[in-house]
RNA sequence: GCCGCGGUGGCCCAGUGGUACGGCGCCAGACUUGAGAUCUGGUUCCCUUGUGGAUCGGGAGUUCGAAUCUCUCCCGCGGCGCCA
């Protein structure tokens, strides 16, 4: 959540967000008045309840005097009962307050470009040599700097679903039957490739200063609710029934909620922590977007860098994050692009957001594989965790990317590296130490 | 799942109905050439900063008053049961 004091000192700031977020102001105009009714009626019941001490404190003294108190009794009950009342009162106004400041979205960082759609991203940067079809190069030269590197082709790229199936590495159809759409069965070599992908990325990132977390996969309501915004989440994410527990829809919420209220020292930081786990997402609102094959599926393994840091170096971890997920896809020789989302399309979360696209040649576009974003102290401050220092305890700032999402760098590599003569898939040359085979055929 | 014992500020710990004791650590000041030792003050949160309010794992209750009594839930430890 934003900081309340903030708000309440730079209005704004705050007005300002939301005409850049083409936001709604009006939770503003409901905090401010929820704010001030609040205010008031706390200082009326901090005065009723210092009465009441004060007379509790008299009692005491008068029953240690042996001196009759039923008066005095009578006076404090009269108070209390008042105190009850407006406690009440207070509480549900406290609450509705709570509810509304959680709506607030995060400030949005000033080198975030101001618009709505995405057709509006910033192109940051194309690295890589994609293998574009003639019919494609108009789509290629609009979304990628000019002079972007690229390669011609007249042979179309089969589709990832068409070229896994035929290859008997998925099984989309039993998985219909079993669990449902967007479920899938993978199988042999696949399944080789796919845990060469998770072990190569787990060294790539141990290598460079990770903790490796294997974390729940489920989280109670209170980390939940903490860690992500789930007015907005809630209906992407799996609840298990009769239990206080959420499926977790990426490790970024175990790993955040991990410190949840805890005191860091200021040595402890910056915490790079890199997490691998299954994802669970209900895609709602996906109907009829990539119904076929693996790229948009419920279930999906994926290695998740987070970083806990202080908020005056949270800048620079945006960037090494993102450096971390690019180097991975360029050492796999996927062609990509980096994107700067714009400010409509960012969480109520996220200062800023960088997408890395990877060129999916059958599809002829460059898809989202990779999300990095800087949060600031938004997430650190609805979790509640901070740090010492000699001016108090400081709100954390937090930041997370993808490394790398399995099923999504699975279709990235079908698509990619489909060799036409043969009818395989050549594996990466980073991931055959991993895999033992460089070859898969059917 | 059952039985027992626990949960007190950053850490340790006292407190069995009268408003949270003490120690350690940390911060600031004094003393010192500096450090240490010592002394003084501070070191959870909230608001409109006061002779203010809240806070003893969470919630509810009894009471003028609850860390303390009651109920309930959570977590930890030990034992039993179940189990890959």
């Amino acid at each position: 959540m934003i900081d309340v004091k903030l708000l309440r000192e730079h209005r704004e700031l705050f007005y300002d967000n939301c005409r850049k977020r083409f936001m709604d102001p009006e939770p503003l105009d409901r905090f401010f008045a929820l704010d001030e009714s609040w205010r008031q009626m706390l200082k009326s019941v901090n005065e009723l309840k210092h009465r009441k001490n004060e007379i509790s404190m008299k009692i005491a003294s008068l029953i240690k005097a042996k001196e009759d108190v039923s008066s005095l009794k009578n006076d404090v009950r009269e108070v209390g009962e008042s105190i009850d009342k407006m406690e009440l009162e207070l509480a549900s106004i406290d609450r509705e307050r709570n509810d509304v400041v959680r709506s607030i979205p995060n400030l949005v960082d000033a080198s975030v470009p101001v618009c709505k759609g995405d057709e509006n991203n910033a192109i940051v940067r194309y690295s890589g040599s994609a293998v574009v079809h003639e019919d494609d190069i108009s789509y290629f030269r609009q979304n990628t700097p000019p002079g972007s590197s690229f390669s011609v082709t007249k042979d179309r790229a089969v589709s990832h679903v068409d070229l896994l199936e035929k290859l008997g590495l998925i099984d989309m159809a039993r998985a219909g039957k079993t669990a449902g759409a967007r479920f899938y069965y993978l199988k042999n070599r696949l399944v080789k490739l796919e845990m060469a992908l998770m072990n190569y990325a787990v060294d790539f990132l141990s290598e460079r200063g990770f903790t490796i977390v294997e974390p729940p996969f489920m989280l109670n309501f209170d980390s939940m609710n903490a860690v992500t915004d789930l007015e907005t989440f809630k209906d992407a994410l799996y609840k298990i029934d009769g239990e206080d527990l959420f499926l977790i829809a990426t490790a970024e919420h175990p790993i955040g909620a991990m410190l949840k209220d805890e005191i860091l020292e200021e040595s402890d930081l910056p915490l790079r922590v890199a997490g691998i786990s299954p994802c669970f997402r209900k895609e709602a609102g996906a109907h009829g977007k990539d119904t076929k094959g693996i790229f948009r599926v419920h279930q999906f393994n994926k290695i998740e860098q987070f970083v806990f840091c202080k908020p005056e170096h949270s800048w620079d971890f945006l960037e090494e994050l993102l450096k971390n997920a690019e180097d991975f896809c360029s050492s796999l020789g996927i062609a990509y692009r980096v994107v700067n989302i714009c400010s409509g399309e960012l969480s109520v979360l996220n200062a800023k957001k960088y997408d890395i696209e990877a060129w999916f040649p059958a599809q002829g576009k460059f898809r989202e594989i990779v999300s990095a974003s800087n949060n600031t102290d938004y997430q650190g401050r609805s979790l509640n965790i901070r740090y010492r220092t000699k001016n108090g305890n400081q709100i954390v700032n937090t930041l997370n990317s993808t490394e790398v999402a399995t099923t999504r760098m699975l279709v990235a590599i079908a698509e990619n590296f489909q060799e036409k003569d043969s009818g395989g898939i050549s594996v990466p040359k980073v991931l055959v130490p991993y895999t033992g085979f460089d070859f898969i055929s059917s």
